[in-house]
DNA sequence: CAGCATCCCGGGAGATACTG
DNA sequence: CAGTATCTCCCGGGATGCTG
């Protein structure tokens, strides 16, 4: 009730940052209907962030790079992650396209998981941006680290 | 106490997927030596998508990319960012030296956030993924659509 | 084995108010 | 104007247990 008023934005933008909302609703509904260059860009991000960013996701697409893999498989492989979250980010996946699921009804069932076009075609910029940490997690930990021997000393001379 | 257990972990690689772990000790603590390419690949990726994977950050990136910006006029740019947040996201960026804050000793005080060249070389890969996110949202939304209705139609069948 | 429903906790993040 | 601290609420996600 004291938060009722937030939900009518202008742009949709920061809404579709927001899965809940992206899951239903992923085009702008109004009010955006001008996308320059920037805001279509800020946009995609924002809606493959949603996709990707969450804790799993590019495990299982890592995982699943390997080729077709089985349930149980992920979760070894990704160990991490609990069964609920596997099946939810799976879910997430193969409703996006992403991910195909394909079931053997034997008695034991076995389910297969593999990536669709779409989702190997995601692995490509993921390695770009892969690359991209590898080269600069150095820098970024140095950063990170100096930073925190300035709060400390600061902290220590005050 | 009924999650005691699970905070010893043999690999770091989730464990980097937490932010508040990440913060504090971004290598790998032990346990996880041997990082083969596929290791490798993983940590790099969880830990870049924990920078920019959060709600703000890529926002704040591309309100950047246009070079330097007052805080007040970041607000209003990515606009449904919250004061909190945008100073949180702002300093979490300057700490992993993505963005250097100048601040001007003025009477009524000016601050303002540019990226340093470490802060821009990211927009490249993020642009890579817009590109691709640009490219594929309408198969997702395809996907995602039918996939709803696939939904609806069975549980109206049944 | 794979999936789903339920319970429940912790932390992310908004609102608000105060400082310099 | 920029930043911080506090309070609070809400939901992400882990644990567990049941179905087919």
């Amino acid at each position: 009730m004291h938060k009722s008023v937030l939900n009518e934005q202008k742009c949709a933008c920061r809404l579709l940052r927001n899965r809940k909302v992206a899951k239903t609703q992923i085009v702008n509904p109004a009010g955006c209907e001008t996308p320059n260059d920037d805001h279509a860009r800020c946009k995609a991000l924002g809606q493959v962030l949603d996709r990707i960013g969450d804790k799993w996701t590019i495990g299982v697409v890592g995982a699943l790079s390997k080729g077709p893999t089985r349930f149980n498989a992920l979760l070894r492989l990704i160990e991490g992650v609990s069964h609920r979250m596997l099946t939810l980010t799976l879910r997430g996946l193969e409703q996006d396209g992403l991910v195909k699921r394909t079931v053997y009804p034997t008695v034991p069932p076995k389910v297969e998981y593999e990536l669709t076009d779409m989702g190997s075609s995601l692995i490509e910029p993921l390695q770009v941006l892969s690359l991209w940490a590898q080269e600069h997690r150095p820098a970024i930990e140095a950063a990170r680290a100096s930073s925190l021997v300035r709060q400390a000393s600061e902290a220590g001379a005050t």
